[in-house]
RNA sequence: AGGCACGUAGCUCAGUGGAAGAGCACUACCUUGACACGGUAGGGGUCGGCGGUUCAAUCCCGCCCGUGCCUACCA
């Protein structure tokens, strides 16, 4: 069958033979030598082409040549637009009827055309003693045979991309043929100016500069096709001898349009596949009738594809839509990257690297799976892809089964939990009167998380919107919030139950829906099990995306609970560093600069003890005296920003290792301030850079400031025994 | 040959003109009543190389090296 361009693949630079041989002149005056990579084509040359420059070939010119095979008489032509000098010998064997140069070749010279070979691929009676030989075998038949001639001339290896077929990977062999063919240019024109207008974008944006690339050089479509079955060209020919004519319809014609006699047939022919693919926006609603859905969905929002087919169905359907509807089919293009194997191999299942998705569900579950190659979508960069990894999906389940787990835990901690109650609690948002830092902060945050995911989503960022709600799901929800409701449930107040259950079930209810298009199945199963108010909808399916709801948003407890988590992580990294076993209680003292932060730290206390496995915590101002509560050399310290966290360790502490640990934090301290300080006495700094990056960058070192005098006393009550 | 990209932690990849982030992997400790498919705390990067612009460059510009993809009829 013949083919389209783009259905033809050079991409593999095959190893080939550059093979010469010798055509003596007619007249006996020599011989002109040509390089060939396809020595079988000479048995339907009619040239043979020297540049018009060229002084090793001048004279012969114009003298004849008989094929010392076929017996065929031809040529020496000059043609500079064919010939390269400084390739191989600065002669080329001109075959027209097999080769696309050669054929332009021929037209410019009025040169015969003899095709050589058939449909079949065998050579033709043109091809005189060879006639009937398979192609490759005739290679090998006309080479034996310049042999014998004394013409071969001698042959070197030769790195050549040999176009191939695109399905079967047989080896495309250029002939004359009369095709049915699309004219592109027209079609082109308006596509390219959509783009050009923004009547349709491509994200990224960059597959535009491609896009424009091939359609500003796009060629002629070629679309009949040689196959058994497909669409048939619409076109009869007409069997009366004085007429000839062809009639287009689209149904069959009784009779000729021309002559009106009934002796029509239709062409053999089929469509190229995508011939009927280009029409798909379209024909699909109902088109060319004026259809409703044609009306609501034509043009549709977003077509969502891999870059692969960008020439072959994006464009076209782009050339098709502007065509027949007037209207571009799609706003915008988003072009995802393509999974390939964990080596970037393009999956084939000649390679064998192919991975079945049944076989990867049966294992891992149809969420995981879908969860993990949303984690990889990033916006598709020219050659790159998703190198498709099980680790990936085996990462995804282990979220998937930390979300059973921490609903698990909501659920077996819901007893005489009212959510039509609590919806009307919080119907203007959470009263931060009643409600406990924890509730306000993990209902702040999962607006955060819903903003965050909003945003990804709306900027085709699926890999960070799947990352937004995998980070709060994890360590926002589960790290904090559940341990801070575990404790608080444990506490036993009963009053406070409701507040703490209503916040749990509220971020894990959205962060469910944020997950849905990510999980669906686990999520739906989950969204099922949890309370919800009176009057919520059947499914997941058919509730709201979340959005961000301002009037959780609040800054100052997030703040608040910032200071609380630093703290806690400066007591954690004690307790790992010295060892101190976790069902040791610890005295802590927090000394802080300023009354706002003790404020804060006094009133979360309880928090700060219950996390951090304390038995007693003291938050004392700077220069205040504490030295009655403690010894000072058997302090463990570290620094939460600028709150001293001391741990007292009861003549456990290793005088010399906590120097040297304090000693260490404050090398970088001050690397880190002398950095600071220098560069805003730099005056060129100061006079240049904006006010908020001056007001950053002084306030950063007040800090440091603080942050090391917090480090230097520490350092000097360890000096306080003499060592 | 022309075009488009990419080179950031051991691996896979985000990212921004104001002294770098995630997941996995790695190290130590921990079976605490959601979860060991787990928890806590860590280690790890002169952001490919060389120049330039800038108060300031991983980010902008130029060149070089390396890699990938697309287009193209190279005898």
């Amino acid at each position: 069958t013949a083919l389209s361009d783009l259905e033809v693949e050079f991409d593999e630079q095959t190893q080939g033979e550059l093979y010469e041989f010798a055509y003596p002149l007619a007249d006996g005056s020599g011989e002109v030598v040509v390089a060939t990579t396809r020595p079988e084509t000479m048995l339907g040359d009619t040239a043979v082409a020297v540049h018009p420059d060229d002084p090793r070939h001048a004279s012969k010119i114009g003298k004849e040549i008989k094929n010392p095979i076929t017996g065929q008489t031809f040529k020496v032509i000059a043609d500079a637009i064919l010939v390269d000098p400084k390739f191989g010998t600065g002669a080329v064997k001109v075959t027209p009827a097999h080769d696309p140069n050669d054929f332009e070749t021929g037209q410019r010279h009025n040169l015969p055309m003899i095709s050589i070979f058939d449909e079949a691929g065998k050579v033709t009676a043109a091809g005189g003693p060879f006639a009937g030989l398979d192609r490759f075998a005739a290679r090998k038949a006309v080479k034996a045979r310049l042999k014998e001639l004394g013409l071969e001339r001698g042959s070197k290896p030769h790195m050549h991309a040999v176009g191939h077929c695109q399905r079967c990977e047989t080896v495309v062999e250029p002939t004359l043929s009369t095709q049915w063919f699309v004219k592109m240019e027209p079609l082109a024109k308006p596509a390219i100016e959509a783009v050009e207008q923004g009547k349709t974008k491509f994200v990224p944006e960059t597959w535009s500069k491609t896009f424009f690339h091939w359609m500003n050089n796009i060629r002629d479509w070629c679309i009949s096709r040689q196959l058994w079955w497909g669409h048939r060209i619409p076109v009869w020919y007409c069997g009366n001898p004085q007429c000839q004519q062809m009639t287009v319809a689209r149904t069959t014609p009784a009779t000729c349009s021309h002559c009106g006699g009934a002796d029509l047939k239709q062409d053999e022919d089929v469509l190229d596949t995508w011939f009927s693919s280009w029409l798909w926006p379209f024909a699909t609603l109902g088109w060319p009738n004026e259809t409703r859905e044609l009306k609501t969905f034509y043009p549709t929002t977003m077509l969502d594809t891999g870059y692969d087919i960008l020439f072959f169905w994006v464009a076209r359907m782009m050339m098709a839509g502007l065509h027949f509807m007037k209207k571009v089919p799609f706003r915008t293009v988003y072009l995802h990257t393509m999974v390939t194997d964990e080596k970037g191999e393009k999956m084939s299942k000649v390679k064998g690297n192919t991975i079945d998705p049944l076989d990867v569900i049966a294992k891992h579950g149809a969420d995981a799976l879908r969860f993990a190659l949303a984690w990889l979508t990033t916006q598709a960069s020219q050659g790159k892809n998703i190198k498709f990894s099980m680790g990936n999906v085996e990462d995804a389940r282990r979220f998937a089964n930390k979300i059973w787990n921490a609903t698990r835990f909501a659920l077996i901690n819901l007893e005489g939990f009212d959510a039509d109650r609590f919806a009307d609690q919080i119907a203007d948002g959470p009263d931060r009167a009643e409600f406990d830092l924890p509730e306000r902060w993990i209902l702040s945050r999962v607006q955060r998380a819903a903003e965050e995911v909003d945003t990804a989503l709306e900027e085709y960022r699926i890999a960070d919107a799947a990352q937004a709600v995998y980070h709060f799901i994890w360590n926002e929800l589960c790290d904090w919030y559940i341990e801070l409701g575990k404790a608080a449930l444990a506490r036993g107040d009963a009053a406070d139950k409701w507040k703490i259950q209503g916040a749990l079930v509220t971020a894990l209810e959205t962060a469910m829906r944020l997950l849905h298009p990510f999980m669906p199945f686990l999520t739906e199963e989950i969204w099922q099990q949890l309370p919800k108010p009176s009057g919520a909808p059947q499914s997941i399916m058919i509730t709201l995306y979340p959005v961000r709801d301002v009037r959780f948003h609040d800054d100052a407890s997030e703040a608040s609970m910032a200071l609380v988590q630093k703290v806690i992580v400066a007591l954690r990294g004690i307790r790992a560093e010295k060892n101190i076993p976790s069902i040791t209680r610890i005295r802590t003292l927090l000394v802080v600069t300023d009354d706002y932060k003790k404020t804060i730290l006094d009133g979360y206390k309880t928090i700060i003890a219950e996390q951090g496995r304390c038995s007693d915590v003291r938050v004392r101002r700077t220069g205040s005296s504490f030295g009655g509560d403690f010894i000072l050399d058997q302090l463990a310290t570290a620094l939460a920003g600028d709150v001293e966290v001391m741990v007292p360790l009861d003549g456990l502490v290793d005088t010399g290792a906590e120097k040297a640990k304090l000693e260490k934090d404050r090398a970088k301290l001050v690397s880190d301030r002398d950095y600071l300080s220098k560069k805003l006495t730099n005056p060129k700094f100061v006079e240049r850079a904006p006010a908020e990056v001056l007001d950053k960058d002084r306030a950063k070192l007040a800090e440091l400031e603080t942050a090391l005098a917090r480090l230097d006393a520490a350092v000097g009550r360890l000096r306080a025994d003499g060592s």
